[in-house]
DNA sequence: GACAACAACTTACTCCCAGTAAGTTACTCG
DNA sequence: CGAGTAACTTACTGGGAGTAAGTTGTTGTC
């Protein structure tokens, strides 16, 4: 019997399937947004039928928390570093904020994941990458919170409101410019961004260290 | 035939079921959100068939949006006015952020309809409230870039971008803030929070314009 | 090499919900 | 009263999430 190509292989074994699933999820929800991908389309992609991800991944919302994983990891690790590495507050801030809009601008597709149902939903019964985003931006306020305490003067008692307040302006503050960002034709560099924002809070926060 | 009480009216004008469809569906939207509700819970709740609010609002998310138009109306009048109110640009700025938080406690349940699916929706193919939501953010920062440029001293050329910037940043950390209020249990009082904000950025305001 | 046992995979459904076609019933005005 | 229209309903389509139950390939064992 004459085959010109060997048949394709049908079987794989789960790991391999889970990494295609997961690959192909990636780039449907990259380019659709969560609601405007099915799982059948993701299905069709990966070319096996829709009960198998179920069985790997459980749910909808299973395989897009998956996508989230691996992002928010490298999101949360890429910003922590440029912070740590800083050798004071001041710098220590900056160097976050560009980090933070350079690896948007770098990963834009895994940001429009991100941001598609996941930024923009607040609400825990709203949408499905909702509580994984909560726990990024959780993540982030607890850094900006630490370095808001790092920077106070040895002998002041801080103010936990307050400082609870400031660090979630500036998650928001990050969060809206990143959107904004993506969304305006010629935006302005990640280093303009940072130092222009650093420019805005840096001094409030000075005095907020001393009053 | 004893009837107790005389037939329940059941045929109504059209404008008195349009308020009725839209007070139910204000209330619905605010307990169970967008995702969460159906247009078959909606027409229940009024006693109604499912066609007819079809025939009054076109869709689901014309629904939504009517939902949103009263609120957004007014949202943006209480914040402008205070606004307008004050005397000097220091007094302003707090002002808005007072009567922002204030508003939001006063109508918890309109603002959970606007959180919900809206706020967070950044992504026009995303949401429907999506682009209403954006409506009333980019008014916001019209709001906030004018009063950033009237403080600026007479003579002083204003970068765009830098103004941008900073409106982008004070929308998106007053969004945050009004969210985490929302959600914890004893949020900080309305002037609190505005207070706070208003220390964290006027300095740096006030820098912009002689910088 | 045969076969048991398990892992990988599919077919063929269910249910839920947005949206619609086509018809029916009550009110109103001549 | 009857005709015309506004208010309303029944009964459906289509699509997508999720599932029950069965089938087929692979692998280790004698």
């Amino acid at each position: 019997m004459v085959e010109g190509v060997e048949p394709p292989k049908r079987r794989r074994n789960r790991a391999a399937r889970e990494r295609e699933m997961l690959e192909a999820a990636e780039r449907i929800f990259g380019e659709r947004g969560y609601q405007g991908t099915s799982m059948d389309d993701v299905a069709a992609e990966v070319g096996v039928s829709k009960p198998l991800i179920y069985q790997y991944y459980g749910s909808k919302d299973g395989l897009f928390l998956a996508c989230l994983a691996r992002l928010r990891a490298q999101l949360l690790e890429t910003v922590s570093d440029a912070v740590m590495a800083a050798t004071d507050a001041e710098d220590a801030l900056y160097a976050g904020f560009v980090a933070w809009f350079q690896f948007l601008d770098d990963h834009p597709q895994a940001w429009s994941v991100l941001i598609d149902e996941g930024m923009l939903s607040t609400n825990p019964a709203a949408g499905p990458a909702a509580a994984a985003t909560d726990e990024v931006r959780a993540a982030f306020i607890e850094l900006i919170s630490a370095m808001v305490r790092m920077n106070l003067p040895p002998g002041r008692t801080a103010d936990n409101d307050e400082i609870e307040i400031i660090a979630q302006s500036i998650s928001g503050a990050t969060e809206r410019l990143a959107i904004w960002r993506s969304r305006v034709p010629a935006p302005p560099t990640p280093e303009k961004v940072a130092r222009t924002l650093q420019d805005l809070l840096w001094q409030g926060l000075q005095t907020l260290s001393t009053a």
